[in-house]
DNA sequence: CGGACTTTGTGAACGCGTGCACGAATGCCT
DNA sequence: AGGCATTCGTGCACGCGTTCACAAAGTCCG
């Protein structure tokens, strides 16, 4: 029998969504505040409340009716379902413009998820020091993450290096990849992608401007497409 | 009667994925690839036939029967359908670790979003020059947004920062927002937010990383949960 | 101690997107 | 010219996620 029961699945949305809770939880904690109301993480997430407490009753039921949840038992109960009772190492494939912006990101080391590496292929970066970190070349990936364990391995390479990137950390062993580079990376089964496209983003958001200027400025976004607070 | 008719509304996923088919098709014209099927596509796409067919006749029947689409052709509607068929210059709030890793990352340039300017509110990094591009004070914003006819906006401000930047590019006049903070942002109807959250993303992977351990090495991925081509 | 009020948890309806399956159209080969 | 193979376009059913609406459960106050 599993130590930790693996409770009903999660729907991808809500994984998607539980961050965001998380990170409003921890804010609300560091002002002391102690409770909080579907209403008000849902205010402040920008989404529906029924949403939320559709979204929270995945963990379990935690709330407690006619008040509202206890931020720090939620904190804890969100950190445990995304498994960030633990840091999860990342190594960083690429030393380029994007790659040293992610290394010097503090963000990720605070969150959980420390820089184990980063590595790149030119031997000209190699040796190099990004934010506290010594890029080494990418011959030593295997060993970075067998020594460090690494599970997550961050794709920052041009597009025409992209896929040799994926493959090489598939092989050394990573099972999560998120990559950045503009390219429909193929991997094997069981091994988890997410893609992060500037390029796309700002292309779908042209698709709305255009639409705008065509249609008579006709509000587009009125109906809240799904993203962003309103108000 | 407007210039180009409406046409129907596309849905969202598929706004997501034109881009993506763009790409590649440009890639294909590259390689003086003349004519693609929708199974072609769909496999260097990373998605089902059925969808990459259902997306393009969103488009209008553009494809050609025994045969498939005309790449060329493709690749002019798409870019229409985008609004891609003239620039979107774009201005960047923010010259910290990521807004100059931005700046500096040809590919926004080379696909139609030229960096009209980067803006900071530090003094002391008004001046220095990124990438060709000089910081100038976000004072200014208003008077870039304007004179270089700017509608989107990027903010990649420390977090604590980015409502009031959001504030900033709203008031200058730009409608549509690229969010780089970790921050659910607040912004007037008819703005269109977009959020790219590096910290979410991984807190996603870790969950399914921490599924993958507590349940037993069961394939989680293999189901294809939508992303990352099957090979 | 009881009644009014608040807020959660969830069943059910709805809507959207996905994927299948098949008719329609086109090219190619004999 | 006719038949065959290929591929598009799309109606339809299914499944997932969102939203509503309400009963259940708890608090607060007189």
């Amino acid at each position: 029998m599993p130590v930790e029961r693996p409770r009903r699945r999660i729907p991808e949305a809500t994984v998607a969504r539980l961050p965001v809770y998380l990170r409003i939880l921890i804010e609300q904690a560091n002002e002391e505040i102690e409770s909080i109301s579907s209403d008000g993480l849902a205010e402040l997430a920008g989404v529906n409340a029924a949403k939320v407490r559709k979204d929270l009753s995945y963990l379990g039921s935690y709330g407690t009716r006619g008040v509202g949840y206890e931020v720090a038992f939620l904190v804890y109960q969100i950190r445990r379902e995304l498994g960030l009772t633990h840091d999860w190492p990342v190594v960083i494939v690429g030393a380029g413009n994007l790659g040293q912006a992610l290394a010097g990101y503090g963000g990720f080391g605070q969150r959980g998820f420390p820089v184990a590496g980063v590595v790149d292929i030119d031997p000209s970066k190699v040796g190099s020091v990004i934010a506290g970190v010594r890029v080494r070349h990418i011959d030593d990936l295997d060993q970075i993450v067998q020594t460090r364990h690494v599970n997550i391995g961050v794709v920052a390479t041009p597009p025409s290096a992209a896929q040799d990137a994926a493959d090489r950390l598939t092989r050394a062993g990573v099972t999560s990849i998120l990559n950045f580079a503009p390219v429909v990376l193929a991997v094997p089964n069981g091994i988890n992608v997410r893609k992060v496209d500037l390029a796309v983003e700002l292309q779908i958001l042209s698709y709305y401007e255009q639409r705008r200027m065509g249609v008579g400025l006709q509000a587009i976004g009125s109906s809240d497409s799904g993203r962003g607070a309103s108000a």
